[in-house]
DNA sequence: CCATAAACGAGACGGTACGTCTTGTCTTTCT
DNA sequence: AGAAAGACAAGACGTACCGTCTCGTTTATGG
């Protein structure tokens, strides 16, 4: 990635203080304007800058790749929106009735993934980070991480409160019914609805087995 | 896709019977082993021509992209490595302990998805399946989907046998260890482990909640 | 140059049999027509391109630079001429009269400088010769020296008729005339006149000392 | 050109009594150096004030082009020379015998032009003044006349002491035998000798035909 | 058993995009 | 205010592939 590397050794970043905050929104903007129109594989560098009105040198000056593009275009946009939203509209509300409040988010992150300003972006980079590692690491570490742990914090409580087994391990937990979700949106095995996500969430709190 | 449609309307393919078998056959060679040596992105199809030997016509005659090449190429090759395993080799087994049969079943994947000769080009091919929804269909119906009737199958029979809970449905419970299991192999979250499976089989049978 | 290497050891010509004649042409028009508009320097190898309604990579497949391309649009150019004008346009009169047929040819080179179909590519490849050493060497070779041998010819003719000195190289000689008009016409010292190259014939004729 | 003009009207120059002589001195010496090391086309204005240790502006606000700090450099590297070699070093000699005055200059000036040091920027110079009008008049009047000059003022005492007929004009008859020079060694037909110059004083003061 | 037609290898073609390089302008900071 | 530094918009460079389009040259029947 780009981002922060306070002391490259092989290709030192040019002076960051003098970047034009101008540019760096434009490219931000026509990035995400092109993958949601022609779609991430047809979306080339050089018509993000002369989208953006910005010199290509400029794109290749702070960011190595078309995805480290997208993937910072990306992040920004879901820190603008998140401010936007107010501070904690991420968290996993707790009104004390777990499958409640799991069917809850989950069904506003369906939502979240239809939005189409959200869907072809995203897509783009998920898959992108399947086949290039070191993206992969990025996206996930920057962007999936957080709001799973969200889910942690939702889950630890539900421990502490005796609705989960004291045994289970939280992270893995919340795979049960968040992979699949997302399984089922990136492979288009969709449509995904309310329905599946509750159905979901019953699933994995009581079990296959008969009790 | 470019499979035998005999009477396509539009470009009417060309004589499949005249053939040659020897072409195609290393163009899939060639298609998997470039996948696997310099990634799905860098893999074009000069190249896959060049080192099969074979004209860029030849390849464009009877595909219609990179992505239709390679998901052939992968498809044979999983055809050869099934007839070479023995005809049943992927059923999963029912020695009537189902967390048993399901947890030795997705041990078996968690090695599969280690060969690194299976690994480049599917990954390659699920990507690709996310961002373009074509080849994700045709990825989807002939590749995952028969893996995972076995898993339906076989629970409909714990079903049968009382193991399951009847009200369940198996397309969807399956989900609850397959999708996080994919889900950590294409994100790189790995290393996935024998002990993450078996604690996916047991938190989906059993359930998160106190029992 | 790229011309007739027909065993070139380091980057193999492609097969010049199937070479587009059509695409030919079309360079040595636009690249004739564009270094008269718009100059030599600003003659870019993409606008020659795009004008030739070609790909970038046809031009670089036959020529290596863009002053070889003008060369051989020159030399074609030159050709197309001559055989228009009739075959023994170019030789240089014999009349008997050394002196007026000399002025004769002079005056017609001076008409042909001015003809600014031929001034621009002329002066580029002149300028680039200055530069580069290869280029210059064909130039000269291909184009001034067959030039040059017409007026060897008459002197060595008017060398047996009496009129030239015997100890006389005609090869030097022809540069007293020849020579100050390049070097006018080039360095933009002109206007030059008839009346100029009347005058240096005069001189080169019957030299600068009292007879 | 760039030079004092103290009053331009569209782009008034900078305050030129405050201007850096060590800029100034550093960017000629890197310029006449880039272009003695890799050829005038290959000389950037970015190399060039790299090499300096000056920025890119400073060169920008006292110079038009890159031809226009090379013409600088060089005159300035002229004058450099001539005040080491002292004052009249270039007048052409009044031995009496202008044929042997003639010959001694123009064998100077052969080895004047194999100086490496002088050999690549006069060369680009010509070059350029050949393609590009304004740069050629300045290269002609400041660099060329002058020299030129000289052998206008010989050729004068040398008809007033009866050795040239009256009616000759000097300063087409120089060109007799300084043009074939100048075009031998701009369009490499050299190597040129001494017995060659020798050849053209002989031919042009006699002239060709017999006597 | 040849004639003929299709698939084949090769690769030239018109294009698009790449990532780099240079231009000439502009802005910031230092002196 | 000049200078060093360098970011910027612009756009050409030469390369790599794309997908289409000939070229001869194998095959491989089917008349």
């Amino acid at each position: 990635m780009a981002v922060q590397k306070s002391a490259a050794p092989g290709k030192p970043h040019p002076d960051a203080t003098r970047r034009s905050e101008r540019s760096r929104r434009a490219i931000y903007d026509a990035a995400l304007a092109l993958v949601g129109e022609v779609g991430y594989p047809k979306t080339t560098i050089e018509a993000i800058a002369a989208r953006a009105g910005v010199g290509k040198q400029t794109i290749y000056r702070w960011w190595s790749s078309k995805a480290d593009v997208l993937l910072e275009a990306f992040m920004d946009l879901g820190e603008r929106t998140a401010q936007a939203a107010g501070q904690d509209a991420d968290a996993v509300p707790d009104t004390g009735d777990l499958a409640a409040d799991l069917k809850a988010v989950l069904r506003a992150t369906v939502d979240e993934l239809r939005d189409p300003r959200f869907e072809a972006p995203s897509r783009a980079l998920a898959a992108e980070g399947v086949v290039n590692e070191e993206l992969g690491r990025v996206f996930v570490t920057k962007l999936l991480e957080p709001s799973l742990q969200l889910y942690v914090d939702r889950l630890r409580a539900a421990q502490e409160a005796g609705d989960i087994r004291p045994d289970i391990d939280p992270r893995i937990a919340l795979e049960l019914f968040v992979s699949p979700l997302a399984q089922r949106w990136l492979q288009h095995t969709a449509p995904f609805s309310y329905e599946y996500t509750d159905t979901l969430v019953d699933y994995a709190l009581y079990g296959l087995v008969p009790r």
